[in-house]
DNA sequence: CATCCATGTGTAACCGATTACACACGGAAG
DNA sequence: CTTCCGTGTGTAATCGGTTACACATGGATG
């Protein structure tokens, strides 16, 4: 493979100036800049990532942390954050840590070994010094928010307010919440929200914390919906969570959305595959990881203050495990 | 940051020793080596990856190519490939090809560019001449073989058989196939593994094909039970078609298991969260990644030959889209 | 005693880029 | 006619490692 020598020699310039255009910094002549053009296509070259990072210290990389990606939610996410990165030049690192510390500080060092240009970081373990000591732009995502570092986010607590308040406008008399861990911050958010809608409405109303997995999900649905077989309402602090609710009430022989109304968050696209498909609020996962990518570019480029928060609005998608009252 | 210098000079001895020590090539005395280990450790010095790169010209990094992230198969293999990898000190790149071609030589072109020690490719489109003049190591990974590159596969014929016999000892007596892409290698075998059991019986059977969406499956399913009312047994091609089955069964207003039986075919964690759970053909994805980590290690390494082939047997597990007969 | 080989170590070239610095040229300003 | 500055270019050091090669030592072999 061609070296950035071999143009120079090729166009008859030194190697100062073919780097001097490849990087458009510094003069270069229009003639230069021809032979070296003619060069490149004639000796099909291209630069050597590795060597232009030994010299930079910064990779077109960005590492993306997830905790947990056998839950669907971050595969859309990743997707999405994936297609945005390629489009500018930079090739994305995913990496499980498996809500462990140690994973995920082990991946952050092997990644800074190789020079990432960036993290996004999509984990619940909030270490300000931490990651403010690690001196490699970041941003959070969805998970953690602090006013030091930038990040993106739902606005979930609206969110949870509309998925609710669309819940109880179905015609629901006994609700219940069934969150995700409240140590989570967005999931603390949305029963914030569950609880800002029920507020002062004279309506019986559960609230249950449930781990972001199926199964524990279905248990804790199973025994509460055991205990108040009132409740014909719930709203689920995820889609995973809405998908054990639905398995859960089948196991009680209820029918949804006839006995118990649903709805769930997220909106993954596993919410439309289920039966009977998810009413839910969707976060915009797409736009949320597209956003993440933009900004951590901007603050690699310098082009953007340290300390942005951008805050995306949650929509409502209406499927079958609701039923609006005029029907 | 301290550098291999910093550690030779602390430590008393030249960078060569220090690098011959660092790789365990080459003679290193006794006493050189303790030396060498102290000054490392009170330096907490780390070899950088890049410059390393940058003479051996190979990353410990991998790249996993697969045609569509959204298809949770391919995020749980990912996972497996993503643990097993990290094991051995390998980082792994994710890059999702959309099943198109261009965008999947893209990522080869940057991964080479970044010069990945190998790759494991997951897609479809086989272009033989294309991989081998890669020159570097690769193994395929469940959905093309290649008798001249090295590959890790299911035995999918005889899963299919498994699971298409499962069925018929279930009882049912019109039995269809719904299958994936039949220029998907595995999707084509898991046909011949349907075809095989079904072979000389006195029933009746269809095989219609589908994309590996759930969407299309739920047409292909809901138009054929339509047309053919007395089927009552499915085989689907992968799990994901099994839930648009599902729900075309659903919308038909019959039941899984009574009116209608249904076996899966790959075992992602989504047949457990669906309602009735799945019975399914269980490929042991993640023996699958592993093994196909550990092959590509091998191949870097120059330990193995080169078109090693493993295939790896799929066992059945029995949920509830199936009634077993004496019940 | 000469030769050979295994062991151990250091020097310096090299991987392929970036970039500080020196220098050359020509027109504008004083 | 100097002086200065904007353009344009090349040389060589540098990033942090790997490794070919030269060389030293000392015991075994013939």
């Amino acid at each position: 493979m061609a070296t950035i020598k071999d143009v120079a020699k090729h166009a008859g310039v030194s190697v100062a100036t073919v780097s001097r255009y490849l990087n458009k910094k510094g003069y270069v002549s229009e003639e230069a800049k021809n032979k070296i053009e003619v060069s490149i296509k004639q000796l099909d070259y291209r630069p050597n990532d590795i060597a232009r990072s030994l010299s930079t210290k910064r990779m077109q990389t960005i590492g993306l942390i997830v905790p947990d990606i056998t839950n669907p939610f971050f595969p859309e996410i990743a997707r999405a954050i994936e297609d945005t990165a390629l489009l500018e030049g930079y090739t994305v690192v995913l990496c499980n840590s498996d809500e462990q510390v140690h994973k995920e500080r082990h991946y952050i060092e092997t990644l800074k070994q190789k020079y990432v240009a960036g993290f996004i970081i999509a984990t619940n373990q909030l270490e300000r010094e931490y990651y403010t000591g690690l001196n490699v732009p970041l941003v959070l995502l969805d998970r953690i928010t602090d006013s030091q570092i930038p990040s993106v986010s739902s606005r979930n607590k609206n969110g949870a307010a509309l998925g609710t308040e669309y819940l109880l406008s179905c015609g629901v008399k006994e609700i219940a919440c069934i969150s995700g861990p409240q140590d989570v911050v967005p999931a603390f958010e949305r029963t914030q929200g569950f609880l800002k809608a029920v507020e002062g409405l004279d309506i019986k109303t559960h609230i249950v914390e449930s781990q972001f997995h199926f199964k524990e999900a279905e248990k804790a649905a199973f025994e509460l919906l055991s205990a108040h077989p009132g409740i014909d309402g719930i709203f689920a602090g995820s889609d995973i969570i809405a998908i054990g609710v639905q398995r859960a009430v089948h196991r009680l022989g209820l029918s949804v959305p006839n006995d118990i109304q649903i709805v769930g968050y997220d909106g993954i696209s596993l919410g439309e595959m289920v039966t009977p498909s998810l009413t839910t609020v969707d976060q915009n996962i797409y736009q949320l990881g597209e956003t993440a990518v933009k900004m951590l570019l901007n603050i690699i480029k310098g082009k953007s203050v340290d300390n942005e928060h951008v805050i995306i609005d949650p929509s409502l998608i209406v499927r079958d495990s609701t039923k609006e009252k005029s029907k």
